[in-house]
RNA sequence: GGGCGAUUAGCUCAGUGGUUAGAGCGCUCCCCUCACACGGGAGAGGUCCAAGGUUCAAGUCCUUGAUCGCCCACCA
């Protein structure tokens, strides 16, 4: 990057901006140049964010893009600002979501993972990984990430298994991790348990059957009401409610499960709901939650009726064999020739369904492993209620406070072959478990192992030991992450440097699933003295989510995924990076439609076309005298503003009171994470105040005769773009650096993105200026809309006279007479005295002055009268309004003196206006008359 | 069943209790003026979902309702 430092300038570019090219050279160079690698060793703030790791089981998508986007802009900001910055990428293993894609890879080869075995498989889902995985980083790198890939981590490498070891031991050994029969969600298709979170409720119209159970030993029968009719196969008891008048004398008793012809205590239960069905309710501990409960508390017996894949088993009598759904309507079939099914009713309910395959989970009772959450909640909720992490926006903090308040078990075990694998060996002689002896990891046949299991079991001796196949729930690894990516367990210098981090950036449809866990895990297992260095980050910042634009979820099925890059190709990922800034407004989503980023591509080429302005005018500069290195170089901009004989020019005191003002907004709105605001600021600032305004007005000046004054101009000139571009860099990054290079820059500068970010001098703040300046562009406008209203010929110059009352107003605008002139395309500018005439001009009016351009032939009498009525209408009931809270004793009383003194001034000026306006009317109107 | 959010211009959305509620796109009119037609200039367009309430003052705060969306939840 050395070669561009001191180029000359060009003195043409091309008339449009072609981001093409320029990003991928960008990319490419910050990416080579390891420019955004973090130093752990340089004093000073430190700022520090982790990459939330996407899953390998793809590509990016629009909505990482949303979220790398808001990420970069702070980093980028942060840098430049001075911080020692580290922002750290990776990727999650995202075991059941790639095992998955996988799956179905090898489905098209008609193979199953079964028939290739689990070592194969195994090399296949790596082989995934590094294809999948590198595509993400060329995607990153490309979209402008600055993102240090020096240290980039993937959940299952050796280290992070390091990580997982210690995390699960050290849990294990506490007794916050256990092991036990119990009810969990298990998906048929993926063969493995879930957690609760991966389980999606998805509501359906289904049926509530109504079965006979017939008394045992009377001809009574009761009723059940069930919908899910081939559980009952699994049937252990019969429960109502204790308090149940109606079934009271039933309790004790037995009843006959039809079909099965097995007899089933009646229990009462307080779980029972007595306005729900009949009140009676069939107890099937293996296969629901609820009656799970039941069951255990009165210990009856536990019957699982289906296989791994759902299909009934050997337990389900003549039904066994068949696919649940085949079975349930086999079943109602019987109970209905056995007249045994009393009514069949509509019945909409939630079903749970596997977040990941879509598959109907079957809630079963299986031996599994689980993480005790009680205990880890408590700190989680003190550091998320006392502010230690600041979550944003604030709603989002009583959803996560309401979760982990009603925190339950997390099932942490799966039956997959793509993930850490759980650290304990059983015994196949006294099925004792014993816990690998320490978190070292040694490296066979590529992959980590942990490298100090149990020699023999510690309970008999038995050498006999097993692994257990179980992995766990990727999101154990990626609870971790903080930490381990900075080098936990060991006490690392990065680890020492940039832990806690300084924020999360994450979308809040993983708040449970990752960073309550983050908080949870690390704020237990961070070895610091204090509960405020534990925590995993400071702040925690939820994004929105991009919807297309209908508004709907983007989604692979659904087809309605962008493919960043794709954009990013056609319009430039600057334009889409703002595009997304701009919509980033916190706590709403975000619908994306191509018109979005086609407005900012325009920005982009607005960005580039006022460069282009500078650079081929060089000739003109050089001929003013200022030597090319000096412009926009440091030394230039530290002097900046420079001033002509100690006198700065009224647009200068304005345009650099405007930088120091929005630098300071901009400041405020990104520590806010306002990212629209900070966007919208910039982009009126930019086409605004720079473009519309200061450009159009210095352009004389730039070729003036004056030697000192053009220099004036031109030497300021490129010091406001040099900055603005310093103040775009965290939004556009590829044109902004495209453009400081081709700037001069001091010998060594190596990139915008490391210069410092512009300060917000509030010595540069000038309140005078800004006024006047406001009036003259009012002034300005004013004019433009005369002659747009007479419809006069854009290159015709006309006479035009002003009124102004205030005399510091009328020697203003003569004082900017040939700014006014040409801006507002006049030939002469006359300060009148008396009133001026309406009858053959149009006159605009503020309440500091007043306008008039004559042009008889174009005036429109009629329509002049009719726009004047229609404000002087609004006006009437303005200060109508206004008169009337005036003269409220209450208002006057109770609000602020500011506010009424501005009233009352307010009120006056109206009047004034009003009553302009009323003369202007009764004058046009007197020679209408004359003419009819 | 709980909880959260949304409802503002034709569209997509901003809007810290205080002048005449804003932006982008779209629309109308004029202009290819020597940085930019991905441009310049000038305009039109809004009972801020409804009804109550608090307040000197409400798009903004409170209550209720309507419509839409999301999240959580073991009523079979």
């Amino acid at each position: 990057m050395n070669r561009i430092v001191f180029s000359s300038m060009p003195r043409e570019i091309p008339k449009a901006y072609e981001p093409q090219e320029i990003e991928r050279r960008w990319a490419q160079a910050w990416f080579e140049e390891k420019l955004f690698r973090a130093d752990a060793k340089v004093p000073g703030p430190v700022f520090s964010i982790v990459l939330p790791p996407p899953n390998v089981t793809g590509s990016i998508h629009i909505g990482h893009m949303l979220e790398h986007t808001q990420i970069d802009i702070l980093v980028r900001w942060r840098r430049m600002n001075g911080y020692s910055t580290l922002w750290l990428p990776g990727m999650d293993h995202a075991g059941i979501g790639t095992q998955f894609v996988v799956e179905r890879e090898l489905a098209k080869e008609g193979l199953s993972r079964q028939e290739i075995g689990r070592e194969e498989f195994e090399r296949r889902v790596w082989r995934w990984k590094e294809e999948s995985g590198g595509a993400i980083k060329h995607q990153m790198i490309r979209l402008g990430a600055s993102c240090d890939w020096t240290r980039e981590r993937f959940t299952l490498e050796p280290a992070l298994y390091r990580a997982v070891l210690e995390a699960f031991l050290r849990l294990y050994r506490e007794g916050l991790i256990y092991r036990g029969r119990y009810i969990v969600n298990w998906c048929p298709r993926c063969q493995t348990a879930i957690s609760d979170l991966e389980t999606v409720h998805v509501e359906r119209a289904g049926k509530l059957w109504h079965i006979r159970y017939p008394v045992v030993g009377s001809q009574e029968h009761v009723v059940v009401a069930t919908t899910r009719p081939e559980t009952m196969l699994g049937d252990t008891a019969v429960a109502v409610h204790p308090a149940d008048e109606r079934y009271k004398h039933l309790v004790g008793k037995k009843v006959l499960l039809p079909l099965m012809q097995r007899e089933l205590p009646v229990v009462a239960d307080d779980a029972v709901d007595r306005e729900f069905g009949t009140g009676v309710v069939k107890v099937t501990p293996a296969h629901d939650p609820n009656d799970f409960e039941i069951g255990r508390r009165h210990k009856l017996p536990e019957i699982d009726v289906m296989t791994d894949d759902a299909h009934m088993n050997g337990s389900a009598g003549i039904y066994a064999g068949m696919v649940r759904i085949a079975a349930r309507e086999k079943i109602v079939e019987d109970l209905k020739k056995l007249g045994l099914l009393e009514r069949i009713e509509n019945h909409a309910h939630a079903v749970g369904t596997c977040d990941r395959c879509k598959t109907d989970i079957e809630p079963r009772v299986s031996v599994q492993w689980f993480c005790k959450m009680k205990p880890l909640a408590e700190p989680a909720m003190r550091v998320v209620r006392e502010q230690l992490i600041a979550v944003v926006p604030d709603n989002q903090k009583k959803i996560l406070l309401n979760w982990l308040e009603n925190i339950r078990d997390w099932c942490i075990s799966r039956q997959l072959w793509w993930g850490h694998r759980i650290p304990i060996w059983h015994c196949a002689d006294c099925a004792a478990m014993t816990p690998a002896r320490d978190s070292r990891v040694e490296i066979v046949n590529g992959h980590a192992q942990a490298a100090s299991p149990p020699g023999k079991c510690p309970a008999c001796g038995s050498g006999l030991l097993k692994q257990d196949s179980d992995v766990l729930d990727t999101w154990f690894s990626a609870g971790l992450w903080p930490m381990s990516t900075l080098g936990w367990p060991d006490e690392t210098e990065d680890l020492r440097t940039y832990y806690p981090t300084s924020l999360l950036i994450s979308g809040s449809d993983i708040l449970f699933f990752w960073d309550a866990r983050m908080i949870m895990m690390d704020l237990h297992l961070m070895p610091r003295d204090t509960i405020e260095q534990r925590i995993p980050f400071r702040q925690l910042y939820l994004h929105a989510i991009v919807r297309d634009p209908h508004g709907i979820k983007m989604s692979k099925t659904r087809g309605n995924v962008v493919d960043p890059l794709e954009v990013a190709d056609k319009h430039g990922t600057d334009a889409l990076r703002f595009a997304l800034a701009v919509m980033a407004a916190p706590g709403t989503d975000i619908a994306l439609s191509e018109e979005h980023i086609l407005s900012y591509r325009a920005f982009a080429n607005k960005i580039w076309n006022a460069a282009r302005f500078l650079f081929v005018n060089l000739d003109k500069i050089e001929a003013a005298g200022v030597k090319l290195e000096e412009l926009a170089a440091p030394e230039i901009r530290a002097a900046a503003p420079y001033k002509q004989g100690g006198q700065l020019a009224l647009i200068d005191r304005w345009m650099f009171s405007r930088l120091a003002t929005v630098t300071a907004e901009l400041n405020d709105a990104l520590e806010n994470f306002h990212f629209h605001e900070a966007a919208h600021i910039i982009y009126h600032f930019f086409w605004g105040d720079f473009c519309d305004w200061y450009i159009e007005w210095v352009k004389p000046q730039l070729a003036a005769a004056d030697r000192d004054a053009a220099v004036a101009a031109w030497r300021n000139l490129f010091a406001v773009f040099e900055s603005a571009l310093r103040l775009l860099h965290p939004f556009m990054p590829f044109l902004t650096e495209e453009l400081w290079h081709k700037l001069p820059q001091r010998a060594g500068a190596k990139s915008i993105a490391l210069e410092q970010f512009p300060e917000a001098h509030a010595g540069w703040k000038d309140r005078d200026a800004e006024d006047d300046v406001k009036l003259l562009q009012e002034f300005i406008s004013a004019a433009r809309n005369i002659r747009a209203e007479l419809k006069l010929e854009p290159k015709r110059k006309v006479a035009a006279e002003f009124l102004a009352d205030d005399a510091s107003v009328r020697s203003l605008i003569q004082n900017n007479l040939n700014t006014v002139l040409r801006l507002a395309t006049l030939s002469e500018l006359k300060c009148a005295t008396g009133r001026l005439d309406s009858s053959g001009g149009t006159i605009r009016s503020t309440a500091q002055f007043e306008l008039r351009i004559a042009f008889g032939d174009a005036f429109d009498v009629r329509a002049e009268v009719a726009k004047l009525r229609k404000e002087t209408d609004r006006l009437a009931k303005d200060i109508e309004s206004k008169k009337s809270r005036l003269a409220d004793d209450t208002f006057r009383n109770r609000a602020p003196a500011e506010i009424v003194r501005t009233l009352e001034s307010t009120v006056a000026e109206r009047q004034a206006e009003y009553q302009k306006l009323l003369d202007r009317i009764a004058q046009l109107e007197k020679p209408s008359s004359q003419s009819a």
